[in-house]
RNA sequence: GGGUCAUUAGCUCAACGGUAGAGCAGUUGCCUCUUAAGCAAUUGGUUGAUGGUUCGAAUCCAUCAUGACCCA
């Protein structure tokens, strides 16, 4: 923190002194400093502030619900004891809301129930501070119930000042810098975070339930591969050797199904190397699914049943809100193909185009921006995003796309330059991307090898040649359903959440003051 | 990558070319059944950074930093 604080007052260019910047220790030194004046005399007066400690009989929400009849200015002599942060105090300390993670109690701490020593220590608290107490349950004349404290023990004493409670702390980079100050402030932080943990969870048991297991895969890959995105490239110090940070889980999964396991997955964070926005975070976390001997088809009707059950079991109903929309998980959900999904929005039937050239001029035709694109498919692709997906509002699974952008999808059984891959779509953004496998591995090769020569030819997010996958593909693959899916983005759904960071508790952040990895600052911080 | 907006006390915000302010928080008293909330007094600022224009800049201009929103 030292460092941090000599870094920070350095005073080049950075924002300035408050929460809105960075926790700099400094800037909140007055209020601080009385925080450590109350410290050292809780200290002087033998008291430990930073203790061991507590064993509480019961949470503020076991005692609300236990209480819950108990009438108003009415006492009772159960002794409870309980513990968690001071969040406020009225009347010089005579109610104060202690928080727990389950809640709000309020303690009452009158004078005729604490000794003078005990009262006057009470000044010596702050917002902020952990306590536990013990006391008698009540309900006071105002109704509210309440813990007549008897006695109380600093847990903690907090030495920087919270925001305002009554203005609330709403800037919103300073929000997400310092999280666990925005966990403190607003409970509906905690409260998206844990509804992320149990769709996490639900998730896990739909699939356990159904005889999947969950192997780890490695994040550290010579080459990254299994997607179309620019990877992170990081070192291995005694091999002397750049690797890449995983932009997927395909690969080494299907290396798995090869290896005899027939329904495999993993839930786990990728990293691309790609712009920062509401939609994209770094680092974010997919699925991967995969199950031997199953097609596409078979695979829509399995992502119908495992996300439907997340929600429901998550929010108790088919139908919620997503910002401005009503979006509606009972099934069955739209089947579209991308041909005619764009022919019902634009009305021209791109499946009758029949090369590069003129696929250019269609998308002109409609007004879609190009940017690169190289490929009849790759075109039809671009228009299908600027004139479709924006429409996809509820559950959609768009199906059939060109082959030139599905360098892993088996071909279209009865579709000549069309691949058996899907992606679903809800409010205009994609979910998921799942496909019938390619299993072929002369048919893997080649695509591999045009994918690897656009990458020679300067196309960043082309994939790499990963022979080896090749050779175990070559020791034969049986046909292999599987798909990916956005844990972040199905949780911003599940959550009415705007932003890809609400979902995330630490989201990738700018740092203010760049640090120099190895400097010199950072090896005495060390 | 482009455009728009934002950054002032711990928090939430005023001041829009002329002495930087308010509410809350903090501090000090008094007060002991309150729910944003007892009463009174009071402390607190390199206005994100660096330059420029001006007699004078939080305010106008330029550059930079960080973020938000929209577009790509």
């Amino acid at each position: 923190m030292k460092v941090l604080a000599r870094q920070y007052n350095r005073g080049f260019g950075q924002r300035g002194q408050g929460l809105g910047g960075v926790v700099e220790i400094e800037s909140t030194s007055r209020l601080r400093a009385e925080r450590l004046r109350k410290l050292n005399e809780l200290r002087a007066e033998g008291i430990n502030p930073y203790p061991y400690k507590f064993v509480r009989t019961h949470q503020a929400q076991e005692l609300q619900e236990k209480y819950k009849d108990l009438a108003a200015n009415t006492e009772t002599d159960d002794e409870v004891k309980i513990c968690g942060r001071v969040m406020n105090e009225r009347n010089t300390w005579m109610f104060v809301d202690l928080y727990d993670c389950t809640g709000k109690m309020q303690l009452f701490c009158h004078k005729e129930s604490l000794s003078a020593d005990q009262l006057r220590r009470l000044r010596l608290l702050d917002k902020g501070d952990f306590i536990g107490v013990t006391g008698t349950v009540r309900r006071t004349k105002a109704g509210e119930l309440s813990v007549r404290v008897t006695d109380y023990d600093v847990l903690c004493k907090s030495l920087q000042p919270l925001p305002d409670s009554w203005e609330g702390f709403t800037d919103v980079e300073a929000r997400y810098r310092h999280r666990y100050i925005d966990m403190i402030m607003n409970p509906s932080v905690r409260e998206t975070l844990l509804k992320r943990a149990l769709a996490v969870r639900y998730m896990r048991q739909f699939l356990d339930s159904r005889g999947f297991l969950e192997i780890e895969t490695p994040v550290l890959q010579t080459e990254a591969g299994g997607a179309d995105a620019r990877p992170f490239v990081t070192h291995h110090n005694t091999l002397d050797l750049d690797l890449y940070m995983r932009i997927a889980t395909e690969l080494h999964l299907k290396r798995l199904i090869i290896g005899g396991f027939e329904k495999v997955y993993e839930i786990g964070r990728i990293f691309r190397n790609e712009g920062i926005s509401t939609r994209h975070n770094p680092e974010f976390t997919m699925l991967e699914m995969y199950q031997a001997y199953g097609d596409y088809n078979q695979l829509m009707d399995f992502c119908e049943e495992m996300l439907l059950d997340i929600a429901e079991k998550l929010l108790g109903v088919t139908k919620f809100k997503y910002q401005d929309c009503e979006i509606d998980f009972a099934r069955p959900w739209r089947r579209v193909t991308m041909h005619d999904a764009i022919a019902q929005v634009t009305g021209v039937d791109v499946g009758a185009i029949s090369d590069f050239k003129e696929a250019v001029k269609v998308a002109s035709t409609l007004g879609v921006e190009l940017k690169g694109e190289d490929s009849r498919g790759a075109v039809i692709n671009a228009i299908f995003e600027a004139a479709v997906e924006h429409t996809l509002i509820q559950p959609t699974f768009i199906v059939d796309y060109p082959k030139e952008i599905s360098p892993l999808t088996k071909a279209h059984r009865t579709q000549p330059g069309l691949v058996e891959r899907f992606e679903l779509f809800i409010y205009g953004r994609e979910l998921a991307n799942g496909y019938s496998e390619l299993s072929d591995p002369q048919d893997q090769r080649q695509r591999l090898e045009e994918q690897s020569s656009k990458k020679a030819a300067g196309c960043e997010e082309a994939q790499p040649l990963d022979l080896d996958f090749i050779l175990a593909m070559e020791y034969g693959m049986p046909p292999t359903m599987g798909v990916g899916i956005g844990i972040d983005r199905l949780v911003m759904y599940l959550t009415d959440a705007a932003s890809i960071r609400d979902v995330i508790a630490f989201p990738t952040m700018k740092p203010l003051v760049k640090q120099e990895v190895g400097s010199k600052e950072n090896v005495e911080g060390a």
